[in-house]
DNA sequence: ACTATCACG
DNA sequence: ACGTACGTGATAGTC
C-alpha cells in the first residue's frame, strides 16, 4: 500500500484556530487557544489518516522570493496580535516534543515549501494530504494530493476535502486553472492585485471559457465589448504579475528528506509534560492508552476490619496526615495517609471509627484535606484550639487562584505537585458515591485514598505559595474559621412554609393562564412566549414593532427593549408580565418547594470557592437572589419564616462598598460626608450638579445614586449613560464632576488599575488577591474590562472579607454566650438570624457590635437591624 | 451543551 | 472604531 504524507500550513492553521476558539490561557497566563485548536485538528487527522509522514511548514518573517518583485507586499498585512504571536514558537516547541518535523525556508513561503514537498511526495508514489486554513493551496490538488480545510461548525470541526475533481466540481476549473482565476480576481489577504472590477464569478467564467490567462488574451477579440473587457485589456501586465504571485513554487530548493519525517512516538514523556503544562485536559486523556502517561500510583489499601483500622488511626499519634471522610449511604468511609507511598481506606458502619475520626480531627495539629465543609457533613467535630492548623487545600487553592472552576485533588496534584492522578470521573464516572461503592468498590477506595494522599503530599507546596503571596492570614483568620460557620448555617437551614408556597404557585399559574390567553388573542396565534427566537419573530416581523435590535442569534427581546414599547403596545406589557410571573413560578415557587426537606427547612449550599472576588455563592437552591425589588416578587419572602416562638432578625450593612472606598481612598470629602451621617446620594447630587444641598431634586438624587453605583463597578461613561438613559456626553460630564468633587476617589481608582497592571492582580484590604489577566490583552474591550475589574475587585472583595469576619464573630458570640439563635442566611451584605423571642434584644446587640466591629475604618460601618415574623417584614 | 433572560447584592 | 457597567445562579428553549 502506498505511504501517506501529511503536510500542514502551520501559520494558516494557527491563524484559523486563534480566531475560531475563545480565549484560553493556562495558569502561567500563557495564551493557548490556537495551539489547542491546532493540536485537536492534528490529532483528528493523524488518527483518521494514519499518516506515515508529517511535516509542518511555517513562514519566515521576510520578503520572499516569489514576492520580492512586488514591493508593496506585506505592506498592508495586519500584524499578528501578540496573543497569537506568542503561540507560534510555542507551537513549534510542542511539535518538536512530538517528534513532528517542522520546516521553514528563508526566501520561501510555507505555500512554496508545501507545494514542492507535495509534488515530491506524489512522485515518490505517496498519497498526500495538505492541511491548510484557506483555499490558497487548492491549485496543488491532483488525484493523489488532497487539500483539506478545517471548518468549525457549531463547535465541531469538520474538514472539507478537495482533490482535483473536487476543485473542478466546486469551481468548474481545474486546480491549475485556479491560478489563472486568481490572476484575474486577485486576493486581498495575500496582496495579489488581480484585475480591478473582476471578481470570482467573472474570473471563473473567463477561465472556464478560454482555458487560461493566455487563452483569454489570445481570444480577447472574441469577448464582447464591456467595461470588464476594457479592464482586462488595460491591466494585462497586472494580471500577469498576479499570476506569478499566485503561482505556488513547486520546485523550491527545500532541503528535506520526506522519509525522515516519520510520525513516530508522538506520545512520549516530553510531549506529555507539554500537555500538562498547557493544561490541555482532553489531550492529556489521549495519553491514557499509552504507557508513558506514568499515572501516579500509590499503595492503595482497603481495610475491611474496623478494629484494624482503628489501630491504624491510633498509630497516627502526632504525625502529620492527610484525610478524607465521606458518607457512603448509611456507612462511613475514611481514608488516611501519613506517608507518601501508602493510603488506607475503611468503609463500614462501625460507629467506633466515626468517633475516633472525629477526635483525630479535633485534636491533631497537622491535618491536610480537601473540602473540610463536606467532611464536617460526614463527621461532626468542633474547631478547637488544637486543630487551628487544618490545611484545606480546596479552599487554599481557591485563594491562590480564585479564577479556576475546579479545585479537585487531581487539579491540585497537577498544579502544585506536577503529577497526573486519575480524576474522580476517570475512576468513578458520573456515578454517585453509593453506586460507585456498589458497582466498583476498588475504584472508590482508590479515589478516596488518592484524595488523602494528595492532600498529604500537596500540603507543603500550597502552604509555601500562601506564604509567598502573603495570604496565609486570609486563610487562617478568615477562610478556615468561616468553613465551620458556613457548615453550621447550612445545617441550620431556613424554614419555608410549604403550603403557602404551593398556594402562591397556584395563584401564579392562574394569573399566567390569563395573561397567556390575552397575549395569544392580541397576536393571533399560539407560540412559546418564553422563546426569545419565536417572540422576536412575532414582535419584530409579524407585528413589525419598532426598535428591533439584533443579536448574533436573532432579535433582542430583553426587558430594557420591551420596556420602551410597553406603553404603546399593551401586548408588550403583557409579555413582560408573563415573563415576570413565569419566572416567579418556575424559579421561586415550584423551584423552591423541591428543596424543602422533612424538617420543613431548606438547607442550601453556601460555596466558598466560586467567586473571583471572595464573595460566597449560594446554590441548590440559590438563596441569595430571592426577589425583593418588585412588588409581586417580594411576596415570596413571606414564606421564609422562623420556627414557633422565634423571630427573624435581619441585619444589613448600609452602603458598605462605598464606605470601603471612602476609607481606602482617604478622600476627605467622602469621609466627612459619611461621618456627618448625611444622605450620601443627596450630597453627591449637590456636588455633581452644583446645587445647594436642600435644593437637590428627586431625579438629581437618583442620578447621583447611579453614579455612586457606577463608581463601585468601575465607572464607564457608556455604562452610566445606559443605566440612566442619557447621552454619553452627559454621562461623561457627570463622571468628571464626580471626580472633581471627590479627587481622592479618582486617584484611588487610578491607583487600583496601575497596581493591578504592574502586579497582575488586585488586592483587598485583608490581602485577598484576584489575578486580572484581561489587563494584558491587546484587545481594547478586554483591557477595558480588566480595568473595571481592577477598580471593582478590591472594593467588592474587601466587603466580602468584612462580611466573612462578621459571620465568624457573630457565630462565635452566639455559641460562646450559649444562645439558641442561629444564622440562617447570608446575602452578601446581609445576615438573617432566627432567634427565640426572648433573645431578641441581645441578638440585635451582638449583630450590631460584631458587624460594625468587623473592620476599623475611617468611616463607621453602619448596620441596619430589623425584626419580623417573616423575611419580608424583617428586611 | 449553549444562549437569553432575569432574580439578587 | 471598538461595544460595556461589577459579582453571582436557575430556568426555558434550542441545537
Amino acid at each position: 500500500m502506498s505511504k501517506k504524507l501529511l503536510l500542514i500550513d502551520g501559520h494558516s492553521i494557527l491563524n484559523r484556530t486563534f480566531y475560531g476558539i475563545p480565549e484560553l490561557t493556562n495558569s502561567e497566563g500563557l495564551h493557548t487557544n490556537a495551539v489547542y485548536g491546532f493540536l485537536n485538528i492534528l490529532f483528528k487527522i493523524l488518527e483518521e489518516e494514519n499518516a506515515d509522514y508529517c511535516i509542518v511548514a511555517f513562514d519566515v518573517k521576510q520578503p520572499t522570493f516569489r514576492h520580492e518583485m512586488y514591493k508593496e507586499y506585506k505592506g498592508t498585512r495586519k500584524s499578528m496580535p501578540k496573543e497569537l504571536h506568542e503561540q507560534v514558537p510555542l507551537m513549534k516547541e510542542v511539535l518538536a516534543s512530538m517528534n513532528i518535523k517542522t520546516i521553514e525556508a528563508p526566501g520561501y513561503e510555507a505555500d512554496d515549501i508545501i507545494g514542492t514537498l507535495s509534488k515530491r511526495g506524489e512522485e515518490m508514489g505517496m498519497e498526500v494530504s495538505v492541511l491548510s486554513g484557506d483555499r490558497d493551496l487548492l491549485q496543488l490538488a491532483t488525484e493523489h494530493i488532497m487539500i483539506r480545510i478545517p471548518k468549525t461548525k457549531k463547535g465541531n470541526t469538520e474538514i472539507e476535502n478537495y482533490n482535483a475533481e473536487g476543485v473542478k466540481e466546486l469551481y468548474g476549473v481545474t486546480p491549475l486553472q485556479f491560478i489563472d482565476v486568481k490572476a484575474f480576481m486577485g486576493d486581498t489577504a495575500d496582496n495579489i492585485p488581480g484585475v480591478p472590477g473582476v471578481g470570482e464569478k467573472t474570473a471563473i467564467k473567463l477561465i472556464s471559457e478560454y482555458g487560461s490567462l493566455d487563452g483569454v488574451y489570445d481570444n480577447i477579440d472574441n469577448i464582447k465589448k464591456s467595461k470588464m473587457k476594457e479592464n482586462v485589456i488595460a491591466n494585462e501586465e497586472l494580471a500577469r504579475l498576479s499570476k506569478t504571485l499566485a503561482t505556488i513554487n513547486i520546485q523550491a530548493p527545500v532541503e528535506c528528506n520526506i522519509e525522515e519525517a516519520t510520525v513516530d512516538n508522538i506520545y512520549n514523556e516530553q510531549s506529555f509534560e507539554f500537555m500538562k503544562r498547557l493544561e490541555f485536559k482532553s489531550i492529556i486523556k489521549k495519553f491514557d492508552s499509552t504507557d508513558i502517561k506514568g499515572n501516579y500510583e500509590i499503595n492503595s489499601v482497603f481495610v475491611d476490619d474496623e478494629s484494624e483500622f482503628i489501630e491504624m488511626l491510633g498509630n497516627i499519634n502526632d504525625k502529620p496526615f492527610g484525610i478524607e471522610v465521606c458518607n457512603v449511604g448509611d456507612m462511613l468511609a475514611v481514608s488516611i495517609c501519613s506517608d507518601k507511598e501508602n493510603a488506607y481506606c475503611y468503609i463500614g458502619s462501625g460507629f467506633m471509627v466515626k468517633g475516633i475520626t472525629g477526635n483525630l480531627l479535633a485534636n491533631s495539629k497537622n491535618i491536610a484535606l480537601f473540602d473540610l465543609k463536606s467532611i464536617l457533613k460526614a463527621v461532626q467535630f468542633n474547631e478547637g484550639s488544637d486543630n487551628l492548623n487544618i490545611s484545606d487545600l480546596f479552599v487554599q487553592a481557591y485563594l491562590l487562584n480564585p479564577l479556576k472552576d475546579n479545585y479537585d485533588y487531581d487539579d491540585i496534584a497537577r498544579d502544585y505537585i506536577g503529577i497526573t492522578v486519575q480524576s474522580r470521573e476517570e475512576l468513578l464516572g458520573k456515578r454517585d458515591i453509593l453506586s460507585a461503592y456498589e458497582e466498583d468498590r476498588n475504584s472508590l477506595v482508590k479515589m478516596l485514598n488518592y484524595k488523602s494522599n494528595i492532600a498529604f503530599c500537596g500540603k507543603e507546596k500550597v502552604q509555601d505559595e500562601l506564604d509567598k503571596t502573603h495570604m496565609h492570614n486570609v486563610y487562617s483568620d478568615i477562610e478556615l474559621p468561616l468553613i465551620y460557620a458556613l457548615d453550621r448555617m447550612e445545617k441550620n437551614g431556613v424554614k419555608v412554609q410549604k403550603e403557602a408556597l404551593e398556594s402562591y404557585s397556584k395563584e401564579l399559574e392562574q394569573l399566567i393562564g390569563e395573561v397567556e390567553n390575552r397575549i395569544y388573542d392580541a397576536v393571533g396565534e399560539k407560540f412559546k412566549i418564553n422563546s426569545p427566537k419565536q417572540l422576536g419573530e412575532i414582535l419584530f416581523v409579524k407585528l413589525g414593532l419598532p426598535g428591533a435590535k439584533k443579536t448574533k442569534t436573532g432579535y433582542s427581546t430583553s426587558a430594557d427593549i420591551l420596556d420602551k414599547l410597553k406603553d404603546d403596545y399593551p401586548v408588550v406589557a403583557d409579555i413582560l408580565l408573563y415573563r415576570q410571573l413565569t419566572k416567579l413560578n418556575s424559579t421561586y415557587a415550584v423551584g423552591l418547594v423541591q428543596y424543602i426537606e422533612d424538617d420543613g427547612r431548606i438547607h442550601g449550599k453556601f460555596n466558598q470557592t466560586i467567586t473571583a472576588t471572595g464573595r460566597i455563592s449560594s446554590t441548590e437552591p440559590n438563596l441569595q437572589n430571592i426577589p425583593i425589588r418588585m412588588e409581586k416578587g417580594k411576596e415570596i419572602r413571606k414564606v421564609f419564616v422562623p420556627e414557633d416562638g422565634n423571630i427573624l432578625i435581619d441585619a444589613d450593612y448600609s452602603q458598605i462598598e462605598l464606605r470601603i472606598l471612602a476609607d481606602m481612598s482617604g478622600d476627605e470629602n467622602l469621609i466627612e460626608a459619611y461621618n456627618e451621617a448625611c444622605d450620601i446620594h443627596q450630597i453627591t447630587a449637590s456636588k455633581v450638579f452644583h446645587v445647594p444641598l436642600d435644593e437637590v431634586t428627586k431625579t438629581q438624587r437618583s442620578n447621583a445614586k447611579a453614579v455612586n453605583f457606577g463608581i463601585v463597578y468601575g465607572i464607564s461613561s457608556f455604562g452610566l449613560s445606559q443605566d440612566l438613559s442619557i447621552s454619553r456626553k452627559e454621562a461623561e460630564q457627570y463622571i468628571k464632576e464626580y471626580f472633581e468633587s471627590y479627587p481622592g476617589i479618582h486617584k484611588c481608582l487610578e491607583k487600583f488599575v496601575a497596581d493591578a497592571k504592574e502586579k497582575g492582580y488586585t488586592v483587598t484590604a485583608f490581602g485577598r488577591r484576584r489575578p486580572v489577566p484581561e489587563l494584558k490583552s491587546s484587545n481594547f474591550m478586554q483591557r477595558s474590562f480588566g480595568e473595571r475589574i481592577a477598580m471593582n475587585s478590591p472594593i467588592q472583595g474587601t466587603a466580602a472579607d468584612i462580611m466573612k469576619i462578621a459571620m465568624i464573630n457573630v457565630d462565635r458570640r452566639l455559641r460562646d454566650e450559649g444562645k439558641k439563635s442561629k444564622i440562617v442566611l447570608q446575602v452578601h451584605d446581609e445576615l438573617l438570624i432566627e432567634a427565640p423571642v426572648n433573645e431578641k434584644n441581645e441578638i440585635i446587640n451582638i449583630l450590631k457590635e460584631e458587624m460594625s466591629g468587623a473592620a476599623h475604618m475611617r468611616v463607621a460601618l453602619e448596620v441596619d437591624v430589623q425584626c419580623g415574623n417573616n423575611w419580608l417584614e424583617a428586611h
